[in-house]
DNA sequence: AGATTTGGGTTCAAATAATGAACCAGTGGA
DNA sequence: TCCACTGGTTCATTATTTGAACCCAAATCT
């Protein structure tokens, strides 16, 4: 791994969760030498990348990060273009809707809507990173993603998050072929107790998952009608987001969507 | 200048005009080696903040930006907060208002929004590097950093955009002095051919310059007493942003504003 | 069809920058 | 006053980065 990377890696602590992180806690989470971790951290600050608190003296993210994400999102559109088919879901069956893109180790949401007025919600923060291996928006990206990837992600350690979290990478790689057969990954409390969740995947230009729709839902709330409305939304939410964004659905996984809207 | 500062420059490279860069373009616009290029394009690709077009090979910015500039949305949420003051005022005087941040090599617009109706527009481009020396937004933020970020900038050779566009490091620093005095910024068709703008900065916890809000304006439009009331509009609303964002202003300039506002 | 250019990507010895154990300095209790 | 806990710095050792030359494929020219 060059250095880049392993300072780059450092960004990756940053959640909404977790702001700011010291000198101190970045070592003890990552356990990199101190006098290393000053010097990766002073060369973020230095590109804008970081700034820092300047009574606590600890780290933040910094402007640059800003700047390079509206010229991203000027490039590809996907955030704006996502926002329509998540509001138009959420509203539809009043619950809570996310999309997700792939980062390094887990999906991270770029959008999400609670369309429901239920006393019971799921919560949810944005810019968390969901684990690949435990929730359905990592399983229904994996599915479609090259083999190499899949292995990576699975060669290590798979963090338990309940009772029902698959940790088993040969049972997720079964389950990742009958998310391939059906087009969706389903996952109960497999993240968070009480939560379910279904996922689709959508496209790119080259027929590859580029990120996920996804529904959670308090497990209590579910049943086999309403399993069915969730996909049908998903997979057709899905299909129409592939073609704004100028991506080609794979020809076994349009089968297997229309044969699911077909019923 | 370490691995990682020099690997974080290329990113600058990006604008919403030049979405994508090949190996060979980097190559003429850094003079770095090739060899050199590709691998810290392979490690900011690995690393999620470069993508490559899978037709041309030409790299573009990668999804980790937008996963970034979410979490420090959530930390400090300025663009947020300064999109009511720049409608605010867009709405009020009828013209293109704009907020920046500071990058390492010149303001960033944040946000911008043109609330005139006018035949004769300013063309403005978000996520484009506007240069320090060259315009009111640069200016006065470098007014009111700290003096080593000063003649770093002014150190550096200032080009020339437009027959008026200040190049003597000396007249500059001159100038600065003004803008301290009377706290806010004028320049007359500095960066590009009839277009004039005045910019105040805001300012953070300690004191220090933030970011800037600035209007730009066809010369064919400006006269006394217009030029007054951009002005006043300015400082009324960063008085109130440094509010909202727990900024003190200097007490100079908050003298200098109050003097402006009474007249 | 063969030669030439152009663009992306790779190699490996030489040059340089990264590393980390030990150290320094400021702050806030006890 | 001492101790513990921050963030930050030093410098010899070590490992990574560097870049000139090279490779390959796809256009483009002759």
């Amino acid at each position: 791994m060059s250095t880049i990377e392993k300072a780059l890696t450092l960004l990756e602590h940053f959640s909404s969760n977790r702001p700011e992180i010291g000198l101190t806690e970045f070592k003890t989470r990552t356990s990199i030498d101190k006098g290393t971790l000053h010097r990766h951290l002073t060369a973020l600050k230095n590109s804008g990348f970081l700034e820092q608190n300047y009574l606590t003296k600890a780290y933040r993210l910094g402007p640059a990060v800003i700047r390079l994400a509206a010229v991203r999102e000027n490039t590809v559109p996907i955030v704006k273009t996502v926002q329509y088919y998540v509001d138009r879901i959420a509203n539809d069956i009043h619950e809570l809707v996310h999309a997700a893109l792939p980062q390094k180790n887990g999906m991270s949401a770029i959008y999400a809507k609670d369309g429901g007025n239920h006393k019971v919600r799921v919560n949810f923060d944005e810019a968390e990173i969901l684990p690949f291996h435990a929730t359905s928006s990592g399983l229904a990206l994996l599915a479609f993603h090259d083999d190499t990837f899949v292995g990576k992600i699975l060669s290590k350690k798979l963090v338990s998050f309940t009772d029902s979290t698959p940790t088993n990478a040969i049972d997720i790689q079964a389950n990742l072929e009958t998310i391939r057969a059906c087009g969706f990954a389903f996952t109960d409390q497999s993240y968070e107790d009480e939560v379910s969740s279904v996922a689709v995947p959508f496209f790119g230009v080259k027929g590859d998952a580029i990120g996920t729709l996804a529904i959670a839902i308090p497990v209590s709330r579910i049943n086999e009608t309403f399993h069915e409305t969730m996909i049908t939304q998903l997979i057709t939410a899905s299909t129409e987001l592939c073609r704004d964004l100028g991506g080609q659905i794979p020809t076994n996984v349009a089968k297997a969507w229309a044969t699911k809207l077909e019923v």
